[in-house]
DNA sequence: CGTAATTTGTACGTATGTATG
DNA sequence: TCATACATACGTACAAATTAC
C-alpha cells in the first residue's frame, strides 16, 4: 500500500483538494480517457491513505464540476465535454418564453485548409500566419436557415480533419468530434454576443434577400489547461426565432434543490 | 424535543431532501428572510431529529444552489437575489475575449404607470388590461450610451415605487431594490437575444445618427414559486461592446475545482 | 429468475481543526 | 482567552442500483 499522500499534517490544504488534484491531473495527462472507469472509492482510499469519506468528498466535487459522472452500483467515470453534460443544450432556439425548443439540423457547407487570419491566431494561440481549418456549416430548422456557423481549429490539433467524411460532421456536434476523435473534451467556453448587419457571405448561406441584423456570437471553446480548440462565429437570424438561455440549476447530490 | 421529521422509514425519500425542503419552504413564507441567520446544524439536527451530518449535507445543497450563504464561525444566512451572489456580475461588456470588464454607470429615464400592453401582461401573469410600472434606463460607459433598458413590473407587487427617490434606481441595481424594498429576492431568470434594427426610442436614447443593428436582450426575472417580478428589455449599442458571458464556474465545498 | 458481489448513496456518531466575535 | 459554529476527517452500517453468475 503505497499512500500517495505522503503528509498533509502542518499544512492547511484539505486532503480533499489534494486528491481532488490529483484525480483530476491524471484525467488531464489522458491517463484516464473520458468515457473510462476510475477506481472505486475503498480502491482509492486505500491508494491515497485517507478515509473512504474523504474520497467520496473529493469524488462528489469532481462530478459537481462535471469532470466525472457517479452511477450508483456501477462506478464513477471519466466525464466529457461541458456542453453535452446536461441533457439539453443550455441554448435554445425559440419564438417565446413559453413554446418549447425546437431541433436544429445541421449541413456541412466547406471544410478548408486556411492560414494566418488575424485576430483568431491569437485566439487559438497560433502564430500570426499560423495554419487552421475552417468548418462552415449551417443549421436549418424546418428547411429553413437559421444560422451561418464558422469554426476555426489549429491544425495542429486536429490533423487530417479535413479528410473526414462529411458524415462525421452532420450526425455529432462539432465538440463530440473533438472529443471521440481528437480526445480533446471542451471543458470551458467563453462567448461574446453583438448585433450586425448580415455580411455578404451570410446573406448568400442564409437566402437573405437583403442585410437584415443578424445576432453573431463568437465563442471560444477551450480543453484543459485552458488550451484553445475552437474559434467560432455564429451568424443567427432571429427574424422568427430567439436565442434562449436556459435558466441555469446545478445538481449537488442526487437529491438536488 | 419535537421531531419535525415525524417518518422516512419505508419511504425513499433521503431525509437531507426533507431538511432541505421544510428550510427552503420557512425561506419562501418569508420566516427566515434574506440576510437572516439560521439555526446552527446543531440546533437544527435536534429540531428535526436528525444528526448533524444530514442537516450538513442539506445545507451545503441549499448553499451550492445560492439559497443560503455559509460563513465558518459566523453561521448560516439565508442569500438574497441570485443575480448578485457571483461577486462579478455573469455578464460584462468588453472589445475583446482578453479585456477586462468594464464597469457601466446607471441613470434612470423614467418612472411612469402604464396598461394593458399585450404580449407583456402574458409573461407577467397580469390580465389583459393589467397595471403595470414602466422603468426607462439608460446605462453608459464613459459618457456614452450603450444600452437602453425597459423593464416592466406589476403595480401589484411593487406598490408606490414611483414615489421612491430617483436615487434609489442609480445607487443599486434594481434586483436589489425588489429585495431590500420589497422583500423580492430574484431566484432565477430566463434571457433571449435577438438582433433588431434600432427602434426609434433607442435611436433617441442612444443618440444614434440612424438606425443601426442592436442587440436586444428579453429577460423574465422569477422569485419563489416561478412568480414572475420583472420584464425587461435591453437594446444594446455592440458596434465598440460586446455583451460578454462568464464562463460559470461552481463552487462545492470551500475548496472547489 | 433469483442470488450474490460490487459500488455508490444515505445516515449516524465522534473527534479535531479553524474562523469569528 | 474563550465560546460558538462551520470545516475537515475518520469509521461504521445499511440501503439501493447494477452486474455477473
Amino acid at each position: 500500500m503505497s499512500h500517495e499522500l505522503v503528509k498533509t499534517k502542518g499544512t492547511q490544504i484539505p486532503r480533499y483538494y489534494l486528491i481532488q488534484r490529483s484525480i483530476l491531473n491524471r484525467i488531464e495527462k489522458g491517463e484516464w480517457a473520458p468515457g473510462e472507469k476510475i477506481p472505486p472509492e475503498k480502491e482509492l482510499a486505500a491508494i491515497f491513505g485517507v478515509s473512504v469519506g474523504s474520497v467520496k468528498t473529493a469524488m462528489l466535487n469532481l462530478s459537481n464540476s462535471g469532470f466525472l459522472n457517479r452511477v450508483q452500483g456501477k462506478g464513477t467515470f471519466v466525464a466529457g465535454s461541458v456542453i453535452g453534460r446536461d441533457r439539453r443544450r443550455l441554448y435554445n432556439f425559440v419564438s417565446d418564453f413559453e413554446t418549447q425548443n425546437e431541433p436544429l439540423s445541421v449541413k456541412l457547407q466547406e471544410i478548408k485548409a486556411v492560414e494566418g487570419i488575424a485576430p483568431i491566431c491569437g485566439y487559438l494561440t497560433l502564430p500570426p500566419n499560423g495554419q487552421m481549418f475552417r468548418v462552415t456549416r449551417i443549421f436549418t430548422l424546418h428547411e429553413s436557415s437559421i444560422i451561418l456557423s464558422i469554426s476555426y481549429l489549429a491544425q495542429r490539433l486536429f490533423k487530417d480533419i479535413d479528410k473526414l467524411p462529411r458524415d462525421f460532421f452532420e450526425s455529432n456536434p462539432l465538440y463530440k468530434l473533438f472529443e471521440d476523435t481528437y480526445k480533446l473534451p471542451t471543458i470551458r467556453y467563453q462567448e461574446m454576443f453583438s448585433a450586425v448587419q448580415a455580411p455578404v457571405e451570410a446573406v448568400n448561406f442564409l437566402q437573405l434577400s437583403e442585410s437584415v441584423p443578424l445576432l453573431k456570437v463568437e465563442m471560444l471553446a477551450l480543453t484543459f489547461k485552458n488550451v484553445p480548440l475552437e474559434y467560432r462565429i455564429s451568424y443567427c437570424n432571429t427574424k422568427d426565432l430567439k436565442l434562449f438561455r436556459m435558466p441555469f440549476r446545478m445538481k449537488t447530490h442526487r437529491w438536488g434543490v
